[in-house]
DNA sequence: TGTACATCAGTGAACGCGCGTTCACTGATGTAC
DNA sequence: TGTACATCAGTGAACGCGCGTTCACTGATGTAC
């Protein structure tokens, strides 16, 4: 490998580049990536991403649909990471214990702090365009996710409750507090709040175990 | 009134219309938020709104600064709105109970039912310009009604918990019900919902009175 | 009551701008022989 | 190994569009005398 004429070699790729990207199509979701984190998905323009890519306006029509295609990837990925962290945070815990339940919702909120603009695009009105298979699929995984868990939980405790009856509140508390997080809400009027605390407090609460 | 002459007869006023509007300002906010309510806010365009109250383009500037002032106003009494409501309901039961409490989280979910695009005005991220003091004081005077009820309850009870640990959690909870709800995605991952119930036992358990 | 005039709330045309998408094209790549 | 050719992933120019805002203007209104 690095040998002379190998596709491999970075300077062969970079001289590629000149025409043919090489990878255009990730390319281009890095930048939409970027540029709906910067400015925010309602001011994401598809144009701009070109500009970021280094490629003309044309150039994505290669590889998208249309701008809400490329948005779509953007918002199901979106999907997946959560309930990749989500089964992490539970995956840090003994199963059946609150405190795995728990760490899903900082999971959640941790996921909204640090990707906001995808935040908003996976739970905001979407087009229906952005609600694809892939994307309606992504979403019902991570919600699965703590479906799983909190039915451990009940099973572990002999709790007869109906899950989704137990799993709704909690995923309804803590969207709650992603979303006044990301708005810059309780920062304006209860700049003090403790979420991590404040979520493992309601996560209590809401089982009936305070 | 009514008598031939006088500025009042609707007839008359009709005639004005032709040129001088009456009051285009409250035309132009009428026509905005029944945009903002069809298309949602990152739709609305202040061109549509023109043409709705039949004006050109260039006559909103004799009573906004610019476009972003009159989303600004649809804000500020979406927030003046929810208050009104928020005081109806506690003050439709005893000071003091956990129904009050309740009520009002009822009511915040009823207004962002029936104001979804005005809702997401307010709390979505705002751009700066929509962050006057007016819509600060607005906001904080909605949140001040739930403080006042959390704390004649903790009174009445003779609780020494802090307003805000109390108060807090009851707001994420309600806003996230609010937020989950209109952007349909309880329908994609739990329909069955029934959020006036959910708000009512949440209200209790996160009040200790499970 | 009538007139002159200042003020106000509109008009209509134009501005610069940038968007998403389509089109015919062309340069680079991979493959069959 | 060399060549012909099909395929693919780009280009660049153009399209139609509609936006927010500014400008000089004009018609309507209210007021002073």
């Amino acid at each position: 490998m690095g040998s002379p004429g190998h596709t491999a070699n970075p300077e062969e790729v970079h001289r590629k580049a000149a025409y043919h990207h090489g990878d255009l199509r990730e390319a281009l979701l890095a930048a939409t990536h970027r540029l709906v984190t910067e400015k925010g998905p309602e001011h994401f323009t598809l144009a701009d991403a070109c500009r970021l890519a280094g490629v003309s306006t044309a150039a994505p029509y290669r590889h998208f649909r249309d701008r809400e295609e490329v948005l779509g990837e953007i918002t199901a990925r979106g999907f997946e990471e959560l309930e990749r962290r989500m089964r992490a945070a539970k995956d840090a815990h003994p199963r059946g214990e609150i405190a795995a339940i728990s760490a899903m919702g900082q999971a959640y909120v941790a996921f909204a702090r640090e990707e906001p603009a995808v935040f908003r695009l996976m739970f905001g009105r979407r087009p229906e365009k952005l609600s694809t298979e892939r994307v309606q699929a992504a979403g019902q995984g991570a919600f699965g996710t703590l479906l799983e868990e909190v039915e451990a939980f009940q099973r572990a405790r002999g709790l007869a409750r109906d899950v989704m009856d137990t799993a709704v509140p909690l995923w309804t508390f803590v969207h709650g507090a992603a979303s006044l997080m990301i708005d810059g809400d309780y920062e304006k009027v209860a700049p003090e709040t403790d979420i991590g605390r404040m979520i493992d407090d309601a996560t209590r609460q809401l089982l009936h175990f305070a």
